[in-house]
DNA sequence: TTGTATGCGTTATCAC
DNA sequence: GTGATAACGCATACAA
């Protein structure tokens, strides 16, 4: 009784395998009493199609992968969550890889899609540099990469990818501490040089900033990104405890995320200087921690469900032969309580 | 060039299939020569074996299934890490599954185990009472509950599960609160009668210490939990909102969860009030943002880490046939800035 | 040390 | 409408 097979429950029901095989995947004619018979059986004896022997003989599964580099960053869970429904919804089953620091999500993909006969598969977080042509061509299923692309070293027809521009939405953070009279900017934090990530570019946003602004570019004001560090609350406390120790004048900072905004706005609390009467904190990416946290948090909100669902549609498409795209979505400054005018 | 399979592999080497299947799988004698020939021909070619068909023919597969039940809770993306890297080192890998509110864990499990060849899995989340004991024979993998176990419905021996006891942790958190003073303590949030959940056990302890310590328990105190609600921010915002303007003299509040409790702690402060001057605010799970807010917040800390690392190290001995455990975790009480001595 | 043949549980193509 | 039967890609007992 423990693991029944097509063979027993045609037995069973007293038909043909291929009978059973019709009635399980509604396909050709069988009559209206002998369906009954066989999925009375089914029913009866738990019965559930082995799927390895279905993804052996068919081509197309219904697999769709979600590979998500550093699955407890907060800022994916909304996405997660959507994509989740969205695939459900469409009649996939989605499988969740948490792809770690040092695999290289692509090869990781590779080597899954062979393996578990993937009919598609949405990359989420990682690099832009990471990918080249020669893996997305042995990939040869319908990719989506979100929240990053491969910056045009990739022929584009080869992928879709649904990101927001990094450089400009952290230009126009950085202007917008400008505005409000910030000159000496922190900013938190910025990886190692040879690789690009959206942190990178936002990076590049806020040194454009500075530099159309007429405001020098000081090292001192940048909190360096370790190797292999994870981004957590923690990183952002120690980060911009530092940054304030190197620099007493700074009166706004610039994080790259909101999970490192709120531990660099622990920071500043916990030495007793105030947000933002005497440091303004800007984070990004819009997670709902950033609303709840005391102050709230002014961030640059990126439209997590809105690009999930782009992500899976699009995905949803190429798998029926559509062409590949390429969305850039707008982020939106959240004005709220934590960035103050300087006078 | 597509895909390859072992056959062409075989071809391409000069050799036969077994040759290729045991060079694959270090298994029997290959001459050196005929192994690095093979080898030589597998990584020219990229040829990654098809786990649908190894799977259909081996009994035994490295897979190991993770069921979370809501995959966007903060408090368990620790233990996801943790599951992650444990069961990595292990050689197996790891299925992530994303169970949704309306779907009951066990019957997912039983029918992804079958379909996707597991051999093993881990449940974490859910309620205590979705457990029945036909289920986990039907499912007839080794199957490890985590954070839930399936009080006493079900033949320990069938499964394995690594909890805290969360009746008496509830108790102590109320407790501790009483010792500071308070009378007029609220609880954030109450399920629906009708399941046994964590939380349901938390607000039996809650109910135990008020009337061991001669407290009426008073209804308008307790924020009732919606029916499919995500436990957000948001829903302990508005729950906290409705508790103060229901009760003007509540002093303190118990939540269920540190995600609940930084929502109700901004309600606090978003009325003006103070944290913990006019309200006291302790917390459930020990999620790090419980640290780095503002203030940092008191919070029954679970060890996440060692219950997860517990977790896997039990299903590793049971699928190497030792006998299941039922492991109760020590939580702590974190007194930290949020609950303050009532003169 | 290596190759051949069989079967794992399905689906799909045939005949009936 | 229905039932044999040939693949699908692999591991393995067995033969060489």
């Amino acid at each position: 009784m423990a693991n029944m097979n097509i063979k027993d429950i045609a037995k069973l029901s007293g038909v043909g395998i291929a009978t059973v095989s019709r009635v399980i995947n509604q396909t050709g004619y069988v009559s209206e009493k002998t369906r009954k018979k066989v999925l009375d059986v089914i029913n009866e004896y738990n019965y559930i199609p082995n799927n390895s022997a279905r993804n052996l003989k068919l081509t197309q599964s219904d697999n769709i992968a979600l590979f998500v580099k550093y699955i407890t960053n907060p800022f994916f869970g909304k996405m997660i969550d959507t994509i989740q429904q969205e695939v459900a919804s469409r009649g996939y089953s989605l499988l969740i890889q948490n792809v770690d620091e040092n695999s290289d999500e692509l090869d990781f993909a590779i080597s899954e899609s062979m393996q578990r006969n993937l009919c598609g598969l949405i990359i989420m977080g990682g690099s832009y540099s990471a990918y080249t042509e020669a893996k997305f061509r042995q990939l040869g299923i319908p990719c989506v990469l979100l929240t990053v692309n491969s910056e045009g070293n990739v022929d584009p027809v080869l992928y879709s990818s649904v990101t927001i521009n990094d450089e400009l939405e952290g230009y126009r953070a950085t202007k917008y501490l400008i505005e409000m009279g910030h000159r000496r900017i922190g900013f938190l934090y910025k990886d190692i040089e040879n690789v690009v990530t959206p942190n990178i570019l936002r990076y590049r946003g806020y040194i454009r900033a500075l530099e159309e602004n007429g405001i020098a570019v000081d090292e001192r004001l940048i909190a360096p990104g370790l190797p292999s560090v994870s981004m957590g609350f923690r990183s952002g406390f120690q980060a911009m405890k530092s940054l304030m120790q190197k620099n007493p004048d700074m009166t706004a900072v610039f994080a790259f995320s909101d999970v490192l905004a709120i531990g660099a706005a622990k920071a500043v609390l916990a030495s007793g200087k105030q947000i933002p009467g005497d440091i303004s904190v800007i984070g990004f990416d819009g997670i709902e921690m950033a609303e709840f946290y005391n102050p709230t948090l002014d961030t640059v909100y990126q439209p997590a469900t809105e690009m999930a669902l782009s992500a899976v549609s699009l995905l949803h498409g190429m798998m029926r032969g559509e062409k590949t795209q390429h969305i850039v979505c707008d982020s939106v400054i959240m004005k709220r309580g934590s960035v103050k005018m300087m006078r």
